[in-house]
DNA sequence: AGCCAATGTCAAATCCTTTTTACATCGACT
DNA sequence: AGTCGATGTAAAAAGGATTTGACATTGGCT
């Protein structure tokens, strides 16, 4: 769709789990490192499923992992 | 990732929301038509940010309009 | 100094989502 | 019978997400 205006709490959630690790988290939802390292630099934002993967390793909604700021916010 | 466990409630929503049409919903979210037919349709799961969009076009969270079924449901 | 784990960058290939276009069906209405 | 709005199908092309592999950096530890 459009650039990016998705951000993440996926590094603050990392570290709130007792230290774990890119790779740790990459394991657990079945991706590469790559792809964690992207997703916290915000490269791009996750396909859905992905979102739901991560959601649930943390033990929360998809909606407290990702924030969407809509472009169309005219005052 | 895998094949498209996540299910979704758009056709119920798109309902309860004064028989909202499928391209009314597709104009709100910025997509096309197709693609609300093939969601509803369950050929494939949206981006995150097409969730997002749905989800608060109808005014609730991502978590209320997806759902993932684990395929590692073991019993 | 040297090692190792964790993190980061880059680029190509692959897979999935979305668009576009064109056509088919069904029900309501005249 | 004919039209119109809503829904459905199909397939190619475009765009975005994920993988793979190889290499650079930083910090802690010995």
């Amino acid at each position: 769709m459009g650039g990016t205006p998705i951000r993440n709490e996926i590094r603050r959630l990392r570290f709130e789990h007792g230290e774990m690790t890119q790779q740790a988290l990459a394991d657990a939802c079945g991706v590469t490192r790559q792809t964690v390292i992207a997703l916290e630099a915000g490269k791009y934002a996750p396909s859905l499923e992905l979102a739901f993967r991560i959601a649930r390793t943390f033990g929360v909604r998809v909606d407290d992992v990702f924030r969407w700021e809509d472009a169309d916010a005219a005052s």
